[in-house]
DNA sequence: ACTAGCGGGACGACCCGTTTGT
DNA sequence: ACAAACGGGTCGTCCCGCTAGT
């Protein structure tokens, strides 16, 4: 289908870019260059930028998405902490430059942009695994609880990127123990996890 | 002291663009422009654009810690609570852009940018804020509590630009009660607060 | 002979083209992909652009002589006007956009250019129709009358373009009734022509 | 007011290549070359390259209507043989190469453009200036007529630019002869139609 | 001290005509 | 017939200096 090596090449060099060095920082010169295709090619495959970063933004959704699906084999508990933990995995890596969601928002004011949009669909599949996760493990308040959880996966995001990591991923997991913890009265169920991990 | 009022024009119109538009997409003619002075006046006061941007990041700073500083003469928990509202309340206004700290740093990759250590000293300060506020109020884990309420801090300011604000609202109540909450057993100063406003 | 369609079509797409838009401001990708060609078999057929353009003018040479032709079955004054009617008849059709060949010489400023060549010889063969009528119905300055009719074409393919159309035709019938008037003392030949159509 | 020397001399160098080259075929970086501006001096005075186009449209008209006033002085009848004598001889003139409207209208097909309605502008006004001269000089049909001088005129413009230069001069002065030429009463053979279609 | 304008040159996104391989 | 490569060209914006005038 869309397997041309040379799309392929474009969208994994512009991935890398902008996501280390933002999107309006990085010219389409450089991609082509260091992507090895040619101004033609490029414009071929990507009719503008902005269908570049478009691709970018889906690419990345697409991946996560993946990730997130390998995690969700476990038990619903579980496979929450485990998200959260592969979030903070990945916020400890040599590469990490924040949520690249949050980072091209920031360069994309008007929310009626594709990319915005693309922005808010990973939002809301982000949002819906949570509370699916949430209701599946028997939690009271799936709803609230999951935007609650967005706020810890945002915070956490732009932490690993502004603050101290270990600092960060013991808060992250601290708070996620706070907000998975049953309403004190209902403790029936003895919660017996003693770390992560 | 640096009482002229072109360069109060400049900076007051640079903070305005740069937060709505972001710093990479507002030029520096559209800057003298929109402030009505020349160019020559311009770059005698902000040697360069970064400085420009130095100088819009340290007055954000400083315009939250007057805002910080008026909640303070609450009572500890009240004063952190009363800084959360204010944040929501913010976050909820019509030219609410998100964070100017996370949107500068996104566009910011290096990390020894003057930029960034701006940003990185704003958020020790930030930080600071909370730790003492918890001291004050007798918690338990004033350092930990702290680094979570930063996360609660940053996810919240996401969630307000990309998110629904009024469950965005909801959501942060309800995590602030949470982390706010004592551990069970140590409900000596009973605090009955249940819900805030 | 040159009877490739995939040819054919790509004359037909480009004259359209050219025609309508300017040659300058139609590339080559538009044409292919409109003709519905690959790129190496139009390069096949025109080795350049330029011999694409010199081509389409040539197509226009052989087509208006094409229609001069049937004109030139009928009487030589009575083919005299039915050639201008039918520029007037083509200047009002819904896709006339004035003289190909004076619209291709505005856009090639050197005389020496082969596409120039081409429209020189072109007008070449237009005023020796001309001349030719004129001598075959005894008009007694043929050469000179030929000149002021390619005075009347030129204005003519012009005013239709830039001008109301109705206004135009009366004033190419008036001033070609003007122009092949006898001079006042030799009226020999009646002319009985009352109404041109 | 517009008495910028920059503006000037951008103004100036643009006339002349866009005369001489065509407008598509000459870039704004050699403008900028020849006028010897910066390319933010250029863009400060003209926005975008079609502003520019525009004000050279009505520079030419400007100076053309300047020329016609000078030989406005005379009777109306020499005004008018003067005005086509000028024509003629800015046609033979070294630089020539054709109607700069003309020519602007090949490469803009839209008729609703601003250089467009510029050149709608100027003809209308030429247009004006003939029938004015014939009326004043009692010219029985002086709006026909006046369509008539102006099919002259661009088959003139027309003319000198593809065909030989001398034999354009002569059939000019012919037609004008014949076009300004008394009706009735100063001929013998009586023009019967009184009125086409 | 402030304004207005101009010069400079690098870079932005995007399109051009053309050639080659498959 | 399609995809890719190529290099140069398009218009336009960038940040930044400098000079002259008030």
């Amino acid at each position: 289908m869309t397997a041309s090596p040379a799309r392929a090449r474009i969208l994994e060099t512009a991935a890398r870019l902008f996501y280390a060095e933002g999107v309006h920082a990085v010219g389409i010169d450089r991609i082509i260059a260091e992507a090895g295709v040619a101004k033609a090619t490029f414009y071929h495959h990507f009719p503008s930028k902005d269908d570049l970063v478009h691709a970018y933004m889906a690419d990345q959704s697409m991946r996560q998405r993946a990730t997130a699906t390998r995690a969700l084999a476990a038990e619903p508990r579980e496979a929450l902490t485990a998200i959260f933990e592969d979030m903070c995995t990945f916020g400890t890596g040599p590469t990490y430059r924040g949520c690249p969601f949050v980072n091209a928002a920031a360069e994309y004011p008007d929310p009626a942009h594709p990319v915005r949009q693309t922005i808010d669909e990973h939002r809301r599949w982000a949002r819906g695994v949570y509370r699916d996760l949430l209701v599946a493990s028997g939690h009271p308040d799936p709803d609230r609880t999951a935007d609650i959880l967005v706020l810890l996966k945002d915070g956490l995001f732009v932490g690993f990127e502004l603050d101290e990591a270990p600092n960060v991923r013991t808060a992250v997991r601290a708070a996620l123990d706070k907000v998975l913890a049953e309403p004190a009265h209902a403790t029936a169920s003895g919660r017996h996890r003693t770390g992560v991990r």
